[in-house]
DNA sequence: CCATAAATGATGTACGTACCTCATTTATTT
DNA sequence: AAATAAATGAGGTACGTACATCATTTATGG
């Protein structure tokens, strides 16, 4: 026989179904003894509520919103991709996921934009934005609306609301400085550490994770300072032909941004060093060219349509108070070379 | 206003609610020009059917089964683990999965398994077998019965019917010959292959992708041609010992197989030679403890629960003709070291 | 034009859950 | 014990689809 549904658990708790229904669906007037007898029951016969039957019958509709930088590289826009992607074969679900581009780097403006979110919009928010206290505030003030919140790609770690989808930033500067030890075998030289800012906590996490690794098994490399280009064209440029005209024999770089399609180019054009290995962030367009021509000699990545698909997860698993499978949303730090390469970008 | 229904899709194309069921569902009984009518309307207003409800009026059941081989081995194992997690899972969603191990090596009994599978026990099947004629044919055989297929972590690209989910082995071989070529820097020596058998297409297609990257990029070191462990612990000691001792300056390792837990084991009985770089398949316990202590360098992988449930999506989308998600279904070929390591198995 | 077959409509039930209303039983307070 | 409040039961409708039955309309052949 089939899995046992309300009429199951109202006949083995001995209550009617208008009882059961307003325990599962927390409606009040029920005496503790009751709730408990239903409780058991529930755990006795295995009860698991049917849910496409249960969004039938609400016609739920989960409406998630994806709070984006206003940035135009690669990876957002691959990731505004992706989630166009998503909202289609999500269809089927009920869910509509729509996209909300903020300003980077103005945390006032972004944490504005949350606060605008209320409950008769929106049921759940992935939020892309760098960690600051206005963000964070604003993030738990969705707590206390009951709107499902998850960090997506950089890390919330002190809004204990926010569930965190994407990679272990310091694990990811560890994977990098172990590529760039072994990729430069026993060569001897300069490494040079590229980002568009410090600020964000992304940055400081690989560069912390990188150092480590680069103190442990490649003490024969001499690792300069981070450099920071402010996603800025014209500053690129400059910096890049100074540490290039100033530090002799550099074996490696390590581009901790991504959007480095404008710093991969400032590089070229200063030449890069006979033998340096390029280690940069997120599988684009712009990355993957340069591992086929074999400019750069790894990336490191997220799976962009895993990230967006693992955040709607989660948001609705949030949202209905469900389970998810761990295992399932955890994002791996995926290695790319030239020959794994997948054969489409994914997305 | 919601998603179209099949209200709306009878009143758009002129027809009664009855009509649209039997276009839908394929009763027959209708005139070609009213089937065009609603086919018609179908796309003008964009329905797409609601699975969830359907499911539920059929009260359906997916019935789906995993072949896999009665290897013993952690990989085999791990799969295992990851069908069972997903049947958990998956009881909302009306799926159930079970299991059934046939002889490996065995292709006449696998086929007659096979056979034996009928359309009122199973919907869909995951095989996964060395691709032999008996399979193949029963794998045809199988679509004349109406069930989807699947063929599973081994391809088998001669029985049309089955889509395969799993990784382009000549890309991880060629991955691993990366690898081993950028590990071993500017050295010479050589270098041994190892599998379980090179009858298996698997070990043929890595085999062919590691040669090609070697003989491109490594032509300094010396490959050897592949020795078969034939999964006897006896004789992979033996075949180890001989290659150990009749091999000067064994730079790199090459394992091609999963399972590989023993043949490590002969490894390190006869010692691993100084900076040796050591490749191979599949992140299992075995595999993650080498690499925390250095004794592997790099493991190629598939994400199982990935397999298992990208098997499970793609098997009912056959079933009920309803497309997937392309990127979602790709298996990524991935690359773990031992600073990327995800922090528990992955199931 | 009639007999027959084919096509279509009308209607009802079912799936498992949500949500509503009203009646009835049980517990609590005075 | 009566009055009131709280807890529970009974029953219906709805969600979007599948599937069955029977009535009715339309087409086809002689």
């Amino acid at each position: 026989m089939g899995k046992p549904t309300t009429k199951d658990l109202a006949r083995v708790a001995g209550v009617s179904l208008a009882t059961v229904d307003r325990v599962l669906n927390r409606r009040g007037g029920v005496r503790q003894a009751t709730v408990d007898r239903v409780t058991a029951a529930i755990k006795s016969i295995g009860y698991v509520r049917d849910i496409s039957a249960a969004n039938l019958a609400r016609s739920t509709e989960y409406r998630l919103v994806f709070l984006l930088p206003d940035h135009e590289d690669e990876f957002t826009r691959m990731i505004h991709l992706a989630i166009d992607e998503a909202n289609v074969s999500m269809v089927h679900e009920r869910t509509t996921v729509s996209i909300m581009r903020v300003p980077a780097n103005d945390p006032h403006r972004i944490a504005q934009e949350i606060d605008e979110l209320s409950t008769d919009q929106v049921d759940g928010v992935a939020i892309m934005a760098p960690e600051t206290a206005q963000v964070r505030d604003a993030i738990l003030r969705l707590d206390a609306c009951g709107i499902a919140v998850v960090a997506f790609v950089s890390n919330q770690p002190n809004a204990a609301n926010a569930y965190f989808v994407g990679i272990n930033n310091e694990a990811a500067g560890r994977t990098a400085g172990q590529l760039l030890a072994r990729f430069t075998g026993e060569r001897q030289g300069a490494v040079r550490v590229i980002t568009e800012t410090m600020q964000s906590r992304d940055s400081q996490e690989r560069r912390l994770g990188f150092d480590a690794i680069m103190a442990k098994y490649a003490s024969r490399l001499r690792v300069y300072p981070s450099m920071e280009t402010y996603a800025d064209a014209a500053r690129t440029a400059k910096i890049v032909a100074a540490a290039w005209r100033n530090t002799p024999e550099i074996v490696g770089v390590y581009l901790m941004h991504h959007g480095i399609s404008e710093t991969m180019r400032a590089i070229e054009a200063r030449g890069i060093p006979p033998k340096c290995v390029i280690i940069g962030h997120e599988l684009t367009r712009h990355t993957r060219t340069r591992l086929v021509d074999g400019t750069m000699d790894a990336v490191i990545t997220q799976d962009v349509g895993h990230l967006v698909r693992s955040s709607i997860r989660v948001l609705k698993a949030r949202i209905t108070q469900i389970g998810t499978v761990a295992s399932q949303e955890r994002i791996r730090i995926e290695i790319i070379l030239r020959e794994n390469l997948p054969k489409t970008n994914g997305l």
